[in-house]
DNA sequence: ACCAAGTTTCGATTTATTTCGAATTAATTG
DNA sequence: CAATTAATTCGAAATAAATCGAAACTTGGT
């Protein structure tokens, strides 16, 4: 392994995990403790992370590195991945795809930053981030941000939708928190997906097996 | 085998791979080690690639860390500040206000999360980064995503703000960057620009003293 | 076909970088 | 303060890179 696709991959770890640890960084990429804390003093030197004893923090900007989020990154994160990896196979090079928000859909947008060639539609702002920089084009619907959260609702999201056509839509919703039940963010991001189902040919839902999908099915399903 | 294709293989290598190794593509294409290092150092001259120890990477993708936004945001900060005051300074509560793609919005947006009512329209991803979290409301318009960049342009990005109207406007431009000159994303971002001012009662450009105003204006300003 | 100028490639040597272990020093926790 | 854990330092070994002169190959002209 090269030292700079270590360092590359600490980063990326950082992003994922939320922090990264000496001795495990050590242990996944096979290589002394010593060799990891150069990695990481280095690291810190470029500015690309907080050094702490015993491992390494993300620089704490913006509303990206959300602890709440985080967590539920972290979250079926083994599952996520896997899904992920199914719905890469499903695309083909020049399609048009549309992601909605959530973290799983996150993962299949992260998996899609190898694609030469590929469109992807999303309201979800932390799905183009993770796009930015790669070939694939990002097309961005408008609309309102929701508090909390990386989606953008309401009308302006629903019309731009209705300008758009795609091959692929993958709905991914990871279910209602239970705690707040039906609220009027539901209903905007559900009316968003009936928009994005209207706009794609085909509509793929590769729901995590924890989701729960019976209320979201009964109310808001497009 | 010509060096020239050698090089092109090494490159569709790098893309499909990830990586490259020196040993690896000395091996493959059946050439010294010597050689392979000196098109990888031709190729890290032409800026294709990002040399290593023991082979290289693919250019550091990902705008977020792309260090030349980084520098960008360092460059003239403190006249950032200064104008992003002063801008807050003609904010009143309650108003609903666009601010365009720039280092100098991304400040004004910084400062203006301190505010409890307000609701900010934007074509920068970023913009809308630095408030989420916020109690202030954004909305972003849609639009394709600007490689390299945080803005989205197009038409879905004129005809959304076609429909919003906002109280102010602050159009900070940082000038062009002379060594690409006009390009079409520059038209794309002009036009985009041209819809905010039509869609505000009020445009105000809070230049740096530094920017390029003369080419902008001559060419582009709405 | 032939030659000469220029480029590319190469091997051997020197130089630099990376990685690591062992010992020392510093920090954290109870 | 004592025990534990992490960080730093130093030197050594392995690996990779740069240098340089020579050989092989291209190219363009006669």
């Amino acid at each position: 392994m090269l030292s700079e696709e270590r360092r590359r991959n600490i980063l990326e770890l950082l992003q994922t995990e939320g922090r990264v640890l000496v001795g495990g960084l050590s242990k996944r990429f096979r290589t002394s403790l010593i060799t990891i804390r150069k990695d990481l003093e280095f690291l810190h030197r470029q500015g690309q992370l907080e050094r702490t004893h015993g491992g390494a923090l993300p620089l704490r900007t913006g509303a990206l590195h959300d602890r709440s989020l985080q967590e539920k990154e972290r979250l079926h994160r083994h599952e996520k991945l896997r899904i992920a990896a199914a719905a890469v196979r499903m695309i083909r090079p020049g399609q048009v795809i549309i992601l909605d928000s959530g973290t799983t859909t996150t993962a299949i947008a992260r998996a899609c930053r190898q694609f030469r060639s590929l469109t992807i539609i999303t309201n979800a702002t932390n799905v183009a981030d993770e796009l930015s920089g790669t070939s694939v084009e990002v097309i961005l619907t408008g609309g309102t941000l929701r508090k909390n959260s990386f989606s953008l609702v309401g009308p302006l999201a629903e019309e731009s939708l209705r300008r758009l056509s795609a091959d692929l839509l993958f709905l991914a919703v990871d279910g209602f928190d239970v705690r707040y039940g039906l609220t009027t963010p539901n209903l905007l991001e559900a009316r968003v997906n009936r928009a994005m189902a209207e706009a794609a040919r085909r509509t793929i839902e590769p729901f995590p097996d924890h989701a729960d999908i019976r209320g979201a099915r009964n109310h808001y399903r497009p």
